[in-house]
DNA sequence: TATCTTGTGATTAATTTTGATAAAAATGCT
DNA sequence: AGCATTTTTATCAAAATTAATCACAAGATA
């Protein structure tokens, strides 16, 4: 499909904030909305837009730490691991890297105790090693176009 | 504030689709659109919610590679790095963390060489580290209520 | 020329917003 | 505790806005 500057544009608006009404983004991009509507709902189809989502803070509703943990999975744990990620509330990003270590995860944890106790859960999977994120430099950066 | 019950149905549902209308997630969680709306702005005052964004594939828009990086930044680079880090439109992510590395961030390339490229940039605030990302085994996932 | 795509404008249905009112919860006083 | 007052928050209804859908026109493609 062609990705063309009308796209990105409406792109644009609904990264900076995806509960805009088509009709606004119609207004901004310089096009009707119906126009807007269509071209939404075929980057959708397309796989283009994977969905909307809404940023929660963590701070705000309870969750005191941020961290990243890294993983080097034991030999035939990379498997289950993969699963059992997926059932973990704490865990809200999580790739399978290339290096020494097969996991990187960006978890939220209520406090020391709770950290404790999650990266207790771990040690069956493999070795892991856990940084605390001290601040958020950039946070979910919106994807630009390349030339 | 008290993020009740309530709340957090309505923070499951904006959660999963930033785009939802007032109307239809006040007929899943059972209360009026002005009942919703009136809740949302609130928690959008109060910081709760941080923003909504649209997720965009990076593969789709012509980025083959994602990669995670650490930077150890030299003696009196990282000031200048974290200016600089907001001008990469590569960057999608990037936290300050404890531990050897003093940064890592979530990265996307179009290509080798333009991995090539962007990691040069690197050299005059630290050493960095490159781990491409294989796979997303969790993404974005939403935040959970704690009990 | 014929066909396919995509935007516009119009119409209708749905949604958001706003203000008024009522119910519920929190607060204060005896 | 018991009761009244205040505050908060929900609902309802009307007006304004928006979304979905349609027919049709302008370009692009074959």
């Amino acid at each position: 499909m062609d990705i063309d500057k009308l796209n990105w544009k409406i792109l644009r608006c609904l990264q900076e904030n995806a509960r805009l009404s088509n009709a606004e983004i119609g207004r901004r991009v310089g096009v009707s909305s119906p126009a807007v509507s269509e071209r939404i709902k075929k980057m959708e189809d397309l796989g283009i837009i994977e969905g909307y989502k809404t940023i929660v803070s963590p701070l705000e509703v309870g969750y005191q730490l941020k961290a990243i943990i890294t993983l080097r999975a034991f030999m035939g744990k990379l498997k289950p691991f993969l699963e059992k990620v997926k059932t973990y509330d704490e865990v809200v990003n999580c790739y399978r890297i290339t290096g020494d270590e097969n996991i990187v995860m960006e978890v939220v944890l209520k406090n020391q105790k709770h950290m404790e106790s999650f990266i207790d859960q771990l040690i069956v999977y493999g070795e892991s090693k856990t940084q605390i994120v001290l601040s958020d430099v950039v946070k979910q950066k919106e994807i630009k176009s390349l030339k």
